[in-house]
RNA sequence: GCACCCGUAGCUCAGUGGAUAGAGCAGCGGAUUUCUAAUCCGCCGGUCGCAGGUUCGAAUCCUGCCGGGUGCGCCA
């Protein structure tokens, strides 16, 4: 329980409040409102707030004065960050952020998208803030697939298809082998033969190999451009083969990992309560034993100790405050079990290990999202219907512009769209995807968004003459126009509150909120038509809302036009 | 079986100890000689799955139950 200051929840109770009177009078066995009131009394906010007032079982409210207001608006302008800057007192923390994670020699599909643009819009605004972010892409470029893709690149690769569209040629021979090795015990041993050739160095696998990845490397490159997404590493999965030997003999020294049943496995410590021990698993009303394997019994690894040798590398290489993992919610057991031993490894180790995890996106019958033939989807083929789907809207819209231009505004709003619609939830719920919700123009979504960026930048097209200098003494006349400098002053505080658990869709909501705020002022407050003052603080308020807009979304890796 | 997640308005979802539970869509009613109406204003709509408990206060925390999803030794 935290004493906090928030916005008031209902405008008439003032700009902020807080419980912090409730809170401290229960701990020293006060009465709430009679400590309140002493806790106004002694408080001075001179210069800031009006009077606060009590009310209800104990809250204390504030209301912001106005010449507070309007000066906020002055550092605003003035301040590149919005007000959004670390603190000077607080040390920057360095986090490495795993995400996207595709794999090599298959389609980057609808299963990475939401690890892709979380990851980013995380990164994007812990750097905002002022922390020190790695990015880091753990591209699965290595594992036992690449014994049977080996077996069938040999017996059965065409050329001129891998020449045409290389991830199609590969996910069909990953395909064909799939059934093969299902159906026929020769074709297994046969793969496994590749993959032990390909891990002990053999020049030809090799060779193959690296081709796949090179491949591969071509398409990741061709999606994140278009998403507009950059990494600071790509240590794929192979990068860390080196290590893994070593990695498994220091858990065996160190008697966290033990044999049985020919695997090296790391079992419970029994330090715990049981039900929230991840090595242990309840059946029949008995606990057994619920092992991670990190040597199979063929002596081959798994991606628990590619995970521990990755872990122990960034700890090394990043020294690391934060280790940031942005899966889907699947996952969850794989991680609390590495880093329970990864705490076991180096118990003396500071770094802040996170899981960021989410949900599935569903189709409209509530199923995972798939095409109507049932397949996964591609995310380059989502990415072409998004922008083709946006062209349309927008040439039906906006008729007369020139098509070159049409196809670039169709870009931002379809793309834009698509990362909104997986931003806006809440990233452990699953959601339903739908084209017709995302890409309305109307309700919570980014076409709506972009829009209110436009209209609030149209209005410096229209000045006739030269554009005014945005200085004060700026005056608020209206309602509308304080409620809306008020929410744009609280960009400050909602965009820090995003890394607190990673919940991007706060700032999302944040940014509706805004965008609501400044269609309502922009409804009520004619700008073009005002005078002296008024006008300079409305074109103020014009330029601080598209700021903010501009910002906040490019904080989720979200563009905007200047026109639609 | 056990663990994790979910169950909030007709639909899609916010809200993870604070005041009378919010939004969008849908539905209904208004506003336009437009600063792009791609907008705005209003109305309608809820036993927060059910039952207990904790406390000044619970959608939120705890326990049990019902319903749905996901995961549980050699895939990642």
């Amino acid at each position: 329980m935290e004493a906090r200051l928030a916005p008031a929840a209902d405008a008439r109770f003032g700009d902020y409040q807080t419980n912090a009177a409730m809170l401290l009078a229960k701990k020293l066995g006060k009465n709430p409102r009679v400590f309140a009131a002493e806790l106004m009394a002694a408080f001075d906010g001179t210069g800031l707030v009006l009077e606060p007032e009590m009310a209800g079982p104990g809250f204390i409210n504030f209301r912001l004065r106005p010449e507070a207001l309007t000066a906020r608006l002055e550092g605003l302008l003035a301040d590149e960050k919005l007000g959004a800057a670390r603190p000077q007192g607080m040390a920057a923390r360095r986090l490495v952020i795993d995400f996207s994670g595709p794999n090599v020699a298959k389609a980057m599909h609808v299963g990475h998208i939401r690890s892709t643009i979380l990851g980013d819009a995380v990164a994007r605004i812990a750097r905002w803030v002022g922390h020190v972010v790695v990015t880091d892409n753990h591209i699965g470029d290595w594992g036992t697939q690449f014994g049977m893709l080996l077996v069938a690149w040999k017996e059965s690769l065409d050329r001129e298809a891998l020449a045409a569209d290389p991830l199609a040629e590969m996910e069909r021979l990953y395909k064909e082998m799939t059934a093969r090795c299902a159906a026929d015990p020769v074709v297994r041993e046969a793969a496994k033969a590749e993959l032990v050739k390909l891990q002990a160095g053999d020049v030809e696998n090799l060779g193959i190999w690296k081709e796949m990845i090179r491949l591969s490397q071509t398409q990741f490159q061709a999606i994140y451009g278009r998403l507009g997404i950059e990494f600071d590493h790509m240590l794929g999965e192979s990068f860390y083969n080196p290590w893994l030997g070593e990695t498994v003999d220091a858990l065996a020294a160190a008697g966290i990992a033990r044999e049985s049943e020919g695997a090296l496995c790391v079992f419970s410590d029994r330090t715990g309560p049981e039900k929230d021990d991840p090595f242990l698993v309840s059946r029949d009303g008995q606990w057994h034993d619920n092992p991670s394997l990190v040597r199979k019994a063929d002596g081959g690894f798994n991606y628990t100790t590619t995970d521990l040798a990755t872990l122990v590398y960034r700890q090394r290489e990043f020294t690391p405050d934060q280790i940031v993992y942005v899966t889907d919610g699947r996952q969850q057991l794989h991680f609390r079990q590495l880093f329970a031993i990864f705490r076991r490894w180096y118990p003396e180790a500071g770094v802040q290990l996170s899981h960021v995890w989410f949900g599935a996106i569903l189709g409209d019958d509530g199923r995972p999202f798939k095409t109507r033939s049932g397949e996964t989807v591609k995310l380059a083929d989502l990415l072409d219907e998004a922008e083709e789907r946006a062209f349309a809207l927008v040439t039906e819209k906006n008729p007369g512009l020139p098509e070159s231009e049409r196809r670039d505004i169709a870009r931002i709003i379809g793309l834009g769209a698509v990362k909104y619609a997986d931003l806006l939830p809440n990233r452990q719920s699953d959601y339903i995807f739908s084209w017709d919700k995302m890409l309305s123009f109307q309700g919570n979504t980014a076409p709506y968004l972009q829009y209110s960026y436009v209209r609030a930048r149209s209005i410096f097209r229209k000045l006739e003459g030269e554009i005014p200098s945005l200085q004060g003494p700026f005056v608020l006349t209206d309602p509308a126009e304080r409620a809306l400098l008020l929410q744009l002053s609280r960009f400050a505080e909602e965009v820090p509150r995003v890394l607190e658990d990673f919940r991007p869709n706060l700032l999302s909501n944040y940014l509706f909120e805004t965008a609501t705020s400044f269609h309502s002022f922009f409804e009520a407050c004619p700008v073009l038509r005002s005078e002296g003052e008024a006008k300079i603080t409305r074109l103020a308020l014009c330029e601080l809302t598209s700021r903010v807009i501009q910002q906040g979304l490019g904080l989720l890796g979200i563009n905007v036009p200047e026109k639609m």
